[in-house]
Parts: structure tokens; sequence; C-alpha cells
DNA sequence: TTGATGAGTAAGCAT
DNA sequence: ATGCTTACTCATCAA
């Protein structure tokens, strides 16, 4: 039905009983109009119309196959995008809980800091007298906290 | 040439010069073999096998279209999961720079209490005597800091 | 005219 | 036999 000129890259060659075509597929496929033409010298209407519908099929077929690895490469640049993007939020999901943990670590030692304002505070005591409770390099030192006004003393003019 | 029996859902419709199909496209392609054996009664065989074709010939028809069906929602698919990600890692980020703020915030007020300490340490002198120097709303606290060994004092026994 | 793409067809693979 | 996928062809649109 359909095979009378068919060349499917599988069974291919011409039946070429009674033409030879003297262009090869390639050939004809990649010659220029000016080139084709000079080849053209000679043959029928229809041997010309037959010649030119050839070479547009055959450069059909190579548009259809660069459509279909286009396509093909478009796919694979998204799954790429992907995985990339997977790898960057689970990089940042990483250094998000590691300054996760640093801010509790630092919250804890500012909560501290804050229980023993706070007994400074109540009982007035010397400073010397609160701080030997702590086991190891215990650091005393003084904060701004504007935030926490429920602290406020007058305790510093300014 | 190829346009006997097309039907490209453009110009459609069959020349019906001699046979009568009785069975419409979609009669053809949704019978189950069952069914289709029952209207294949009294037929000769070459016209069993064109119908047979006919039918192989519109169930790939089908085929095809849900196979290009598959493939752009596949490619949807894969657009939307990498627009989500891409939301995921702008999500992340800025948490990211919240927390990178925050530590930077509570690490300056701890630089704070440990110059506020290191002038504890040399000077001596009450904590009522250097805090005043603090403009507002300080916070006198002690925190542990095993991590700065360089300030080891026997100031606490334990 | 050239190139790209949607849809239909047949071939081939797998179930 | 059925369903899917690929390669090819044609129609059609855009540049």
């Amino acid at each position: 039905m359909t095979s009378e000129r068919n060349s499917k890259a599988l069974k291919v060659k011409r039946e070429c009983g009674e033409n030879v075509p003297i262009l090869s597929d390639s050939e004809l496929m990649s010659l220029s109009v000016r080139e084709l033409n000079l080849h053209l010298r000679g043959l029928s209407r229809e041997e010309v119309q037959k010649l030119k519908q050839r070479r547009r099929t055959l450069k059909n077929r190579g548009y259809a196959a660069s459509c279909r690895v286009k396509r093909v490469s478009q796919r694979e640049a998204l799954e790429q995008q992907k995985k990339e993007l997977q790898r960057e939020v689970e990089r940042l999901g990483a250094e998000n809980d590691g300054m996760r943990r640093e801010l509790e670590g630092l919250g804890a030692r500012l909560a501290a800091l804050q229980r023993f304002a706070r007994g400074l505070e109540s009982g007035g005591g010397s400073i010397l007298a609160t701080a030997p409770r702590l086991n190891t390099a215990s650091v005393i030192t003084i904060v701004k906290s504007p935030a926490q006004p429920q602290l406020h003393r007058e305790q510093g003019g300014s």
C-alpha cells in the first residue's frame, strides 16, 4: 500500500527498474537549490517534480528527527535541573538544621545568663557569692537587652 | 498515492462504492474480539483480514494519541515539580538568612558579655560599679562557657 | 522555501 | 491480541 517508495531506514534501496536516480538520498538532501538545478538538466517536468518532492520528504525526515532529539534533550535538561534543585534543597536544609542547633545553644546560654540576672536582682548579693555555684569556665558578663523591659532596674543611671 | 483510505481527521468518510462497512470506526475500535466475530459471519477471508487490519489501525491511532498525551503531561509534571523545588529553595534561603541574622545578634550579645567579663576579671570591682556604664535594660547574668578555656578562673569551686 | 510540529500509520517490542 | 514507542510521512503554520 504505502510501501511503494518507503526506505523506512530499514529495508532501504531503490527499485531502480527504469530510472537511475543519479542522486543518493543524502546527496539530494544536502544539495543547495543552485547545485540541484545543475543536476536537473534535461529531465522532464514530471521527473523534476518527483525529485523535488523526494528532496522535501528527505528534509522532512531530518526535521522530524531533530524535533525528536530536541524533545528528548529538553526532557533531560528538565530532569537535570530538578536534580540540582533537590540537591540545593538538601544543602539548605542541612545548613538550616545546623543553624537551628546553634541558635538553641546560644539561646540556652543567654537564658542561663538571664536566670542568673534575676537571681542577682532579688538576692542583691555580690556576684562572687552567686557565681561560684556554676561549675566550670564561667563567664560573667553584662548584656544590653532592650527586648526585655521586665528586667528594668535602676542599676544603671545612664 | 497514500490517500486511498485516509480519513486524516480532516477529509473523512468512506468512498462506500462497493462495500458497506456496516461498522463505524468507533464501533469497530471498541468491540471485543467475540463481539467482532459475530459481525464477521459470512465474509470472505480477505474481507475479514481487511476489517481486522482497519481495527488495528484505528487502535494504533488511539495508542499514538495517548502516547502524546502522556508525554505532555509528564513534561508538565516535571515543570511543576521544578517550580515547587524553586519555591522551596527560596523559602529555605529566606529562613536561612533570618537565622543567620539571629545568630549575628546573639553572637554580638554574647561578645558584649564576654567583654564585660574580661573587665570584671582585670578590674575586680563590684558588678554594680561596672554595670552602670551600659545604657539601658541591662541584664547581668552568668553563663557556662566550656568552649572558652582562656577565661578559666578559680571563682567556682566544684 | 525552509524548518518545526501535530497527528496518523506501520514496525517492532513487550506482555 | 493488545498497548506503547519510534520513525516516517503529510499537512500546516511561521519566519
